[in-house]
Order: structure tokens, then sequence, then C-alpha cells
DNA sequence: GCGGGCCTTCATT
DNA sequence: AATGAAGGCCCGC
């Protein structure tokens, strides 16, 4: 398994970088599913794979995961808490709205 | 709604 | 290093 060495303290994996960049580049207020992950990733079945790799993200911040869900429109899971997820992407709408205007 | 399949990580040995 | 188990899922029946 390749390594990514160009931070020399923190190494992902090869298919935990494609699945971050991929998350990276969902637009604010919006969402994709796990498979829409997967398949970007290059791996179109290993859905449950890119859970894990977003479990294992350190900066939620930096990756949002939370706008990560479920191909049949469920929210899914969240290790800091459905709630946040929840509330997250409430928030996430409530910024749309007000920018739009 | 249930059961099987897919892929990566993590914990043990 | 090898093996087994689990996980933020998806698809078909």
């Amino acid at each position: 398994m390749a390594k990514n060495y160009m931070f020399s303290s923190v190494r992902f994996s090869d298919f935990q970088k494609k699945v971050y960049r991929a998350v990276l580049s969902i637009p604010l207020g919006q969402v994709r599913s796990y498979s829409w992950i997967a398949k970007k990733a290059g791996r179109p079945k290993a859905t449950r794979a890119v859970g894990t790799a977003l479990k294992n993200n350190p900066f939620t911040i930096l990756i949002p995961c939370h706008r990560v869900i479920k191909t049949d429109g469920s929210l899914g899971g969240y290790s800091g808490g459905l709630r946040k997820k929840r509330e997250l992407l409430d928030l996430e709408k409530k910024i749309i709205s007000s920018v739009k205007i």
C-alpha cells in the first residue's frame, strides 16, 4: 500500500487521500452519498471503507464529513454524534439562504 | 424489510 | 507478518 509523505508526521493511505479529496470537493450546503465518494475514489463498491476512512478523519473542521449521507437520503452515521451532523447541515442550509438573498 | 457482498482498518497473536 | 472482526453502506429479492 503506497503511503504519502508530503507531511512528515501525517501519513494517509492512498484510498484515504482520494476519499478526503472527494469530500473536500463538495460545495457548501450540498451533500453527496457514500457511493459517490467511493466511485470518485476509484473503488465504486468500497462504500463501507469510505465510512471507515471518514471516521478516521483527524480534522472534522477541514474535512466536512457531515456532508456525506446515504443514497436513500437518510443521514447515515457520524462519529461526533448524529445530532451534530444534523445541526451542521441545517446551519449550512441557513447560511446558503442568507447569502442567496 | 432482510440477507449477502464489498473494501479498508484495527487489534491480536 | 498473518488472521480475524467490525464498520458512518449498497443492492437485489
